[in-house]
DNA sequence: TTGTATGCGTTATCAG
DNA sequence: CTGATAACGCATACAA
């Protein structure tokens, strides 16, 4: 592959000429610059943009760290990044690290390498204060509520927006309320699990351990909740669920065994999905798609600004009022 | 930061000696070994890849070529891709490129820039032709069915498993089958459309230019079909869908409609995806998983290997019977 | 087993 | 406006 001495040679101008033309600078004489870009042509020249990597010690590209990339959840905050990221011409590097804390540290670690410009993490089972340690090499930016760290955020304040759905529950006259979670010791699912509790504390609601279901991921995990539902001796008349899948396949196995929603058991769902449009399931929409597209603005004007101190953005959560409250 | 030159200065050793401690060569006295490695400790030093990038030439990284993320049928090979990308220790740059030709270009180019070692092209607007000529950058695997190309491909016949579908549906007795698409002027759609039409013109059921539907992307436009065919003079008894969760949107706005399933609309849809075995629907697997798994162990092959002819890997499908039809 | 010298392809610096 | 030359940080052929 032809580079840039060979086009300097055949175009009969200097390195820097070159460099000059493929980087728009100005003080290049029109006829240079037309040699220049007839003998790219002809030659069929590109960039080696590895080189262009090492010296000028940027890559225009951003690692992301999730767990896996097919939940409704992920794809959509990654299809917000995406959509800033093909207009703000970076790359994205997905990182599927199932949740395995020795390859976050290898992404981490690119930022290092300087083989990316930074890093976005959606998930993670990292400890904040790890993170907090690579600041130092680029921005960071994750997509979870973590305080007032050293690198940036975008979030949603889970616990206000549990409460809100339990308050919710609470005010259209549901008194004993059950609970769907996914991961048990995940970040969010903490924040969640507090709100949950502190809430039935506080009204004196009843509290049942076994209303709190741990490892729904999937639709199979919803419609297996219903069996443990209808197994209960004193059974909760709502339940608020976090992931409107789980949700549906809790609501398409009640149909199936005629328990009526929301009449015998209101749910309320989460993440505004599809599948939650569809069956009009009450739903609280955190704005994912959002999520990361304010993510890679932040990280992209971090990178490209002045390097100021970690953003901390706040996004609103809504309750989307349908048809099993 | 530290480099290469600097290590080998204060561990007292050549650049040489450090670069081999870093690749692990054999032929390194324990000593200096041992010295390199604490100073390398010691100075927290890392290699800057976009060098090693420069000099070997490779990045052990590949890029993906997609429109979207956010939906079933992409977001599952894309995990079946990382998934291997993950054991084989490389990077997954994720290129969504909203079928823009310009940007789907913009990727090839990558090869070209020798930025990436391999393209994966999970669904493209560009023309085999045009693909085929950055084979001479470096190894093209698509998860189209693209003829014999000078690429490699990873595919369904996607022309024989919807004829299958409708073979079914017709030795079940329907015999008015219709047929929703997603985008009308995609490969894998046009492939489709000929199956219907060539099945139905063979074995001389009626064929109705409305009972083609097109634009079905959603859940939503599945709802939509619902009332199309509501609306029909003529409607049809049975219909295959290119998508279940497009098929769910029909199926439960026909439960709202009173329309039984699939007594008088038989359904078959596509994908095998979760919310179709909630629903039980009847589908066609395309082993979406797989695909991606397999599109990945290929371009992995062609590069660490011998660069050998273009493999072209036919999947087999299954039809999957539950309760829609 | 170790080190020297060269090159990868580009941009940045500085002098003209 | 133009060009020579020095970086960037590393791997590797070759010599010892």
């Amino acid at each position: 592959m032809a580079n840039i001495k060979e086009i300097a040679r055949v175009a009969g101008v200097s390195i820097t000429t070159v460099s000059r033309v493929l980087n728009n600078h100005p003080y290049v004489s029109k006829e240079k610059r037309a040699a220049v870009l007839h003998t790219i042509e002809q030659l069929n020249y590109t960039r080696n943009m590895n080189a262009v990597h090492l010296i000028t010690g940027r890559t225009k590209a951003i690692a992301v760290i999730l767990p896996y990339i097919h939940f409704f959840y992920f794809s959509v905050i990654v299809e917000g990044l995406a959509r800033e990221a093909l207009l703000a011409q970076y790359r994205l590097i997905l990182c599927q690290t199932d949740y395995r804390p020795e390859e976050e540290l290898k992404v981490l670690d690119m930022l290092r390498n300087k083989e990316i410009d930074g890093v976005i993490i959606v998930s993670t089972a990292l400890q904040p204060e790890v993170i907090e340690e690579y600041t130092a090499y680029g921005p960071i930016v994750t997509c979870q509520d973590s305080g007032e760290r050293r690198f940036s955020s975008v979030y949603i304040e889970h616990y206000s927006a549990f409460r809100h759905g339990l308050e919710y529950l609470a005010a259209k006259g549901y008194h004993n309320i059950g609970y769907c979670e996914g991961r048990k010791h995940g970040s969010s699912s903490s924040i969640r699990q507090s709100a949950y509790r502190d809430f039935l504390a506080e009204t004196e609601l009843p509290f049942l351990e076994e209303w709190m279901i741990f490892d729904c991921i999937t639709e199979e995990d919803g419609a297996a909740v219903l069996h443990r539902l209808l197994n209960m001796t004193k059974r909760p008349d709502a339940i608020i669920i976090s992931g409107d899948h789980v949700a549906a396949g809790l609501i398409i196995e009640a149909q199936k065994h005629n328990l009526r929603i929301p009449a015998d058991l209101a749910i309320i769902g989460f993440d505004n999905q599809p599948i939650g449009r569809l069956l009009g399931i009450t739903t609280i929409d955190n704005q994912l798609f959002e999520m990361g597209a304010c993510a890679f603005r932040i990280i992209h004007d971090q990178i490209n600004g002045d390097g100021g101190p970690p953003v901390h953005l706040k996004l609103e959560y809504s309750i989307i009022e349908r048809l099993t409250v």
